[in-house]
DNA sequence: CAATTTTTGTCAAGGTTTTGTAAAGCTTGT
DNA sequence: ACAAGCTTTACAAAACCTTGACAAAAATTG
């Protein structure tokens, strides 16, 4: 994955050649002559292009087009092309693809990763920002960008707000675009019908809900099938939720404290509601807040990604499903 | 727990070839050549198709039409599949025959679809309901997926949370796997930076933001470069929004009316910080309760959808992009 | 500048692979 | 019984492949 060529894509000559400009016949005797490309082939010998290749070869098309040799450009990269285009007209040839060095330091990266998201949060960005996120999801995976950029730039900006550098606004804007990537986020992987089930969700009074989503894709990253829920729902209806799904663990997050005694309430009940079978789960910056509660009802406080993940493990390994 | 799998719906080859258009003869072929599709068999030998293997002859059907050879694509993942026509879709590439038609069907499509994805939200079945969702939003497109699918079926679900059948935490699921899906509804249109600019948000007090995420898709769907801010922002942040975007238009939902107080006042502060020269849309079921205020600060109410498209057209042209 | 060489795009011939369709003959299921 | 399925085998159109050739354009040389 530290590549993200996912050239799942793969085109016969025919294709390559409508979407490239460039005829069947060229195309080959690009190959033959100076391997401009050099496609797989199949079994019986047809040659399969990726969309690196098209993209290519409409480069060298246009680089033509413009006086270049192609003997000389032939084998020039993506890179050195779109240079080459770029120099010698004023037209930019909009490409979304910004190859960036795969440097063994996904550390450093992600910490260069913050450092531009937040320029976009504060230039209110959001397209900028989104296709970051975007390029560091593949770049870094997704638990990697989850603990190593989007922790810390959340981080960042809650202090910048509170110390009144960001309004708001700004922070709404960046919650709306990560909550849109979640399903990026998650997506990969089809987790199977036993897998142990998990409810998700925020407590009444609670608003505050990515960290939650978090929570959620950290575990269905680890396997579990989670339903998750939203913001806000009462003890009720979370404890009917698990029901509904025989699920052996709820995850709730608490990441404000200004209605103190709801929260409590809220926990009380729902330890109440479903049992002392089911693992309670509590993350969020304001956990801490309510001690107490926490431990008179029994759960689990999430003290770190690395301990919820190591929760999420002796949970599911503890209660084998029975089939 | 019993895998009470999704093996609800099973079909034979017949109607499998005219729902997703591909000849009994060349799905058996498919099948034959490349394990395109593995369905079961009954006792008697006759295969047994799922409404996944439904989804994914549709989607190689595409595929091919877009030029990618059967026999390359043919054991790709549901996802892969998606990706792949999402990915070439967004290229522009004129096709001798389009055999998207079928208008009629898709009505029907639509109405059916709408009936499992209740009976998937009715048994508390997320990962059945998203995988409809997703089937749906390949086969029915965007727009209609949210006009004759979505709509109905929150309609429905309303309705039946007021009448008991179902409780608010039904809702909830179903709403978090609908936000979770924008991702893929918007189509990544990559719009150029000179399309029109909007900010969509929902007013303090009002936490739906199903409403103003809809919106904000079909604006998106429409061209138009949209900036989402979440639900319950006040009428000073959304116009710092305005402000730094350079918005020419703001659209609110509204789809709750118990702080009656509070929303025409949220709505006349809006008016005043942005100023006559942008467009305030309002939208949501219970926009027209305050029809007086809206009046008043001089609004674009949303009738229906078409309505809204037609509101976003005349804006984007009214107002030609000052370069 | 003219003659010569090299580069480059195009085409043709003849063979192979891929892919959609169809026919024949038998089986299943309502 | 009869429509709808199944398997096998076959076929042909479309799309590819390779080799080799050729002429226009560009570059080099005399």
């Amino acid at each position: 994955m530290t590549s993200f060529k996912d050239d799942s894509s793969q085109y016969l000559i025919g294709t390559v050649s409508r979407r490239s400009g460039v005829k069947s016949d060229l195309v080959r005797a690009w190959e033959r002559r100076y391997q401009a490309v050099t496609p797989i082939r199949t079994a019986g010998g047809h040659r399969i292009y990726t969309d690196q290749d098209i993209a290519r070869l409409k480069l060298l098309n246009q680089a033509t087009s413009h006086g270049h040799s192609i003997s000389q450009i032939a084998r020039f990269s993506l890179d050195q092309l779109k240079k080459l285009l770029q120099h010698d007209t004023s037209i930019t040839f909009s490409d979304p693809h910004n190859p960036v060095a795969l440097t063994g330091d996904r550390k450093f990266l992600a910490e260069d990763y913050v450092e531009k998201c937040y320029a976009a949060v504060l230039a209110f960005d959001a397209k900028t920002l989104e296709s970051h996120f975007e390029n560091a999801i593949v770049e870094l995976g997704s638990q990697f960008f989850i603990e190593n950029l989007l922790t810390p730039l959340l981080n960042k900006i809650d202090q910048h707000r509170k110390s009144g550098d960001l309004r708001p606004v700004h922070e709404h804007m960046a919650s709306a675009i990560i909550r849109s990537l979640c399903y990026i986020l998650r997506n990969n992987n089809p987790c199977s019908d036993y897998a142990p089930r998990m409810i998700v969700s925020t407590p009444i009074g609670q608003l505050h809900e990515l960290g939650a989503l978090l929570a959620a894709i950290i575990a269905e990253l680890k396997g579990w099938q989670v339903t998750y829920l939203g913001a806000n729902l009462p003890a009720e209806e979370i404890a009917v939720a698990v029901k509904y799904t025989n699920a052996r663990a709820v995850t709730i997050s608490i990441s404000f404290s200004n209605d103190d005694h709801i929260v409590p309430k809220e926990l009380r009940r729902l330890r109440k509601l479903i049992g002392n079978k089911v693992a309670l789960i509590v993350g969020g910056r304001s956990a801490s807040y309510y001690e107490a509660v926490l431990d008179e009802v029994e759960v689990l406080k999430i003290q770190s990604y690395e301990h919820f993940r190591q929760i999420l493990d002796e949970l599911a390994s503890a209660n084998p499903p029975h089939l």
